[in-house]
DNA sequence: ATTGTCCATATCAGTTTGATATGATATATT
DNA sequence: AATATATCATATCAAACTGATATGGACAAT
C-alpha cells in the first residue's frame, strides 16, 4: 500500500470517540475499557494496550482501582487527528533510509513528497477529535421515529 | 508508517531510469539485467522479478535469447510517477475494508481522505519519467573539469 | 549444441501487524 | 483484611508482508 491506515487507528479512533461521546451526558467519570470493547466489538486486550498507547502520549488519563477507566486528557477540540495518526502509525515521513540524501532516486522522491507530506500533515491537524465524534455520533443515531 | 515507499519502487525507478537514460545513447537497443544490476547494485534476482513486474504491467519490454534484454514500452515521456508506484506499492488507495461503507469511523476515515488521494495522485500523475531520468543523469554526471 | 538472456515459481528469513496470555499494581467495596 | 475489578506492563504467537535467494524452464544468437 501507499498511505496506509491499520487497525490500530481504526480502534483508537473509536476509543477516544467513545471517551468523548461519553464525557458530554457524564463528564469526570472514566469509562471502562470493558464497556468500550463490547460497544465497539474491539478485542479487549488489543484495546488495552491502545489505551496505553493513547495514555503514553498524553491523550488520555487512566484511573485504576474498581472504579476506574479512561477519559480524556484535554478536550476534545484540543486533540487532532495527525496527533492520534502519528501515536498510532509512527511519523507522517517515512523513508529514514531515502533521506539519507547521496542516493539518487531518493533525493528525487524525498523532494517530490516533501510539499505533500507537509499539506497532508496540515489538514490532518485542522480535524479535531470533537468533529469526529460529532460525525460518528450523528450515524451512530436510531433512525427516526417517522421511519417505523 | 503513514506514506511508504518500498525498495522495489526504488529499484523499479533505477530500473526505468536507467532504460531511459541508456536508450538516448542506443535506442532499440534491449539492455541486460546484469548491466543494471551492476551500475546500480540492485540484487540481481530480485531485480528480474521486478523487470517481470514492470512488463506484466506493459511499462517495459523483454526480449529474449543471448543478444535480448529490456526496453522501455512507451517513450520516458507518456510513463509517470504515478502508475510506476501504482505497479509497485498497489493502489494508492488501500483501506478496502474501510470502504465497505457502514462502518463509522472507517467511513469518516474515506471522507476525509479521499480528497488527498486524488490530489496526489494527480501531482504523481504530473511526474514523467523523462524528468526523473533528467535529474537522476544530472546528479550522476562527474564533477566538472574545472574542479580538478 | 552451447551460451546467455528472459521468464516463472517456490522458498526463506526478518519484520510488522493483529491478537492473546500472564501477571502485577492499585483502589472501592464487603 | 479479603475480595473484586480495574489499569498497567510484558511476553508471546500466528498471519501477512518485504526483501532476497534458489531452481529451473523457454528462447534466440553464435
Amino acid at each position: 500500500m501507499f498511505v496506509k491506515i491499520t487497525s490500530k487507528t481504526l480502534y483508537s479512533l473509536h476509543f477516544l470517540c467513545a471517551l468523548t461521546i461519553k464525557a458530554k451526558s457524564n463528564p469526570q467519570k472514566p469509562v471502562h475499557l470493558r464497556e468500550i470493547a463490547k460497544e465497539y466489538d474491539i478485542p479487549f486486550k488489543f484495546l488495552e494496550q491502545i489505551a496505553i498507547l493513547m495514555k503514553s502520549v498524553g491523550l488520555v488519563r487512566g484511573t485504576r482501582g474498581k472504579t476506574g477507566g479512561y477519559q480524556l486528557a484535554e478536550t476534545p477540540e484540543s486533540i487532532n487527528l495527525a496527533r492520534i495518526i502519528k501515536a498510532t502509525e509512527g511519523e507522517l515521513l517515512p523513508w529514514a533510509d531515502i533521506e539519507g540524501g547521496n542516493e539518487v532516486i531518493g533525493g528525487i522522491l524525498h523532494t517530490i513528497f516533501q510539499e505533500q507530506r507537509d499539506e497532508i500533515d496540515r489538514k490532518l491537524s485542522a480535524i479535531s477529535l470533537s468533529q469526529i465524534a460529532e460525525k460518528a455520533r450523528q450515524r451512530l443515531e436510531p433512525a427516526p421515529m417517522f421511519y417505523l
